[in-house]
DNA sequence: CGACTTTGACCCGCGC
DNA sequence: GCGCGGGTCAAAGTCG
């Protein structure tokens, strides 16, 4: 009703986002393919800063001053006031060089800073290599990989065989024919990580209309125990990220361009559920859900799913980046062990427990996807603690992990920041931000308590490192602005925060 | 006219 | 097998 005001008489217009990052501007800007390190440099060069340090002559003038100030008694007043003004001189040119100091300062910590990011950037990438290695010597994987790549019907077998790469577009090409074809392949179904779970729709309307085949039962994600390697694809697939904020407007402006292509009314909810689709692309997979929580109607729980295939805009890469970022934090928390689902977040998350710290990530194993909860509606956060979300539950194995979760938070925090300060178009400053992230996360910061548990457990690293590789690529691979976020439906339910999602304190 | 929203219908999986 | 709920489609209508 009211609570998805979408009216249609209200229209487009009336269609008021939340201009959750401030970004109406940038995202129209678009300019995700330039790199803020460069265009700052140019900046400096073109203003001419002297980049020498050339400080010598300040002080031989300042001596020169101590000796005439000697002679007081016998200059003249006119020689003070020559002396003074070489004092104002030589303090506006101290006052320059500092200038020109800190300027050297920023470059110098923007070097830094790309270096820290390519860094994390090459052992994210080197990460996920493994991984894939992994996979591909899998046999039965492999096999299935074959057949869905040429188009052959799979069976019943259901092993999901992609797997969500969150921080290489290296699919993107082959995202449009893959998804055609694994369309066109009823039996294998959820093949394409994007439309799992809904293709079975999807790919029934083409094979009905198109191919006419019949319709093999697509096997469920979870149907039947899987090796391993299988459950942790399928994890990687499923997993899903949603964004809680306060907001009155029916949507979060997240520079992407989204078309609605449904409204249901979802149960234990009165308020209507949107879906959206990503319009920025032709074909692209990512889709989005909106829906006012249940029981705090100020909130407006965003879910985002799917990888996008095409390049992303400044303003939208922050979003994505930063959903990204959680379905990576995700991805890497949730390799399972067995038939437990979410068993390895506990040891990743859970470890260690900072009383008064808000609970910022919750998983449960009941919830029929991984989800990760970006709750943007509570008060800023501190490491030193502050009032849990309202929906968290404490059951879920996420349910501590400062470490973790601050580090997170603070991600999320600058690809937040990122985007706002993209929307207005302030490069450098998003550069410093982006600094000062990879600061408080680098051994040698000292504010966090944090640096320990992330020496210490190499899970943990991995962990924000993957999560940190999305966000960071956004000014390393500018070209490359594929966000991947795989977010939650909230299918699960629709209350605000339904167990068995994992639900990350984000305060903004 | 193109892009978008609305909305009813449809399909699927799941639980009983 | 049936009903329910989630997700999607597509025709119709609206807007710029
Ligand atoms: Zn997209």
């Amino acid at each position: 009703m009211e609570c998805h005001e979408g009216g249609y008489k209200a229209k487009r217009v009336v269609l008021k986002e939340m201009d959750f990052f401030g970004t109406s501007n940038a995202a129209k800007a678009g300019g995700g393919d330039k790199r803020p390190e460069v265009v700052e440099l140019d900046d400096d060069i073109k203003l001419g800063i002297d980049t020498r340090l050339d400080l010598g002559i300040t002080q031989t003038d300042i001596d020169e001053d101590k000796a005439s100030a000697g002679h007081g008694e016998v200059l003249s007043h006119t020689e003070d006031k020559q002396t003074a003004e070489k004092l104002a001189i030589l303090r506006a040119e101290v006052e320059q060089k500092n200038v020109e100091n800190q300027n050297l300062k920023k470059i110098l910590g923007q070097v830094t800073n790309n270096y820290t990011s390519l860094r994390m950037h090459l052992s994210t990438f080197l990460q996920q290599q493994q991984q894939q290695n992994k996979v591909y010597q899998n046999p039965i994987k492999e096999c299935n990989r074959d057949k869905m790549a040429n188009g052959q019907d799979g069976g019943n077998e259901s092993t999901p065989i992609q797997m969500i790469d969150c921080s290489s577009g290296s699919r993107d090409n082959q995202d449009n024919s893959k998804e055609r074809l694994k369309r066109k392949i009823n039996g294998l179904g959820e093949c394409d990580e994007d439309d799992r779970g809904k293709s079975s729709s999807m790919n029934r309307q083409e094979d009905c209309t198109k191919q006419g085949q019949e319709r093999t039962k697509i096997p469920r994600l979870n149907g039947g125990p899987e090796e391993g390697e299988s459950q942790h694809e399928m994890t990687m697939r499923r997993a899903r990220v949603s964004v809680r904020a306060r907001s009155e407007a029916s949507m979060i402006s997240d520079g992407c361009q989204w078309r609605k292509y449904g409204q249901k009314m979802a149960k234990g909810n009165p308020c209507p559920r949107a879906y959206y689709r990503c319009t920025m692309g032709t074909s692209c997979p990512v889709r989005k859900q909106v829906q006012r929580c249940a029981e705090d109607k100020s909130i407006l729980i965003t879910t985002y799913e799917g990888q996008h295939n095409h390049p992303l805009p400044a303003a939208a890469m922050a979003m994505a980046s930063t959903t990204s970022a959680a379905a990576s934090m995700l991805v890497a928390g949730t390799m399972p062990s067995g038939d437990g689902i979410m068993s390895y977040p506990t040891n990743l998350l859970s470890r260690t427990i900072l009383p008064g710290l808000p609970t910022l990530a919750t998983i449960s194993a009941s919830a029929p996807f991984p989800t990760i909860t970006l709750d943007l509606t509570n008060p800023p956060p501190t490491p030193s603690g502050g009032p849990p979300p309202p929906n968290n539950t404490n059951n879920s194995p996420f349910a501590n992990g400062p470490q973790l979760n601050f580090a997170l938070q603070q991600l999320l925090r600058q690809a937040l920041n990122n985007q706002t300060r993209v929307s207005n178009t302030d490069n450098h400053q998003q550069q410093q931000q982006q600094r000062v992230q990879i600061d408080e996360l680098s051994p040698s910061s000292s504010n966090n308590g944090s640096q320990a548990a992330l020496a210490a457990d190499p899970n943990l690293v991995r962990a924000v490192a993957a999560a940190i590789s999305s966000i960071i690529g956004n000014s390393v691979q500018p070209q490359d602005n594929y966000g991947s976020s795989d977010n939650n439906a909230t299918n699960s339910s629709s209350t605000c925060n339904v167990e068995g999602n994992t639900s990350l304190g984000l305060t903004n």
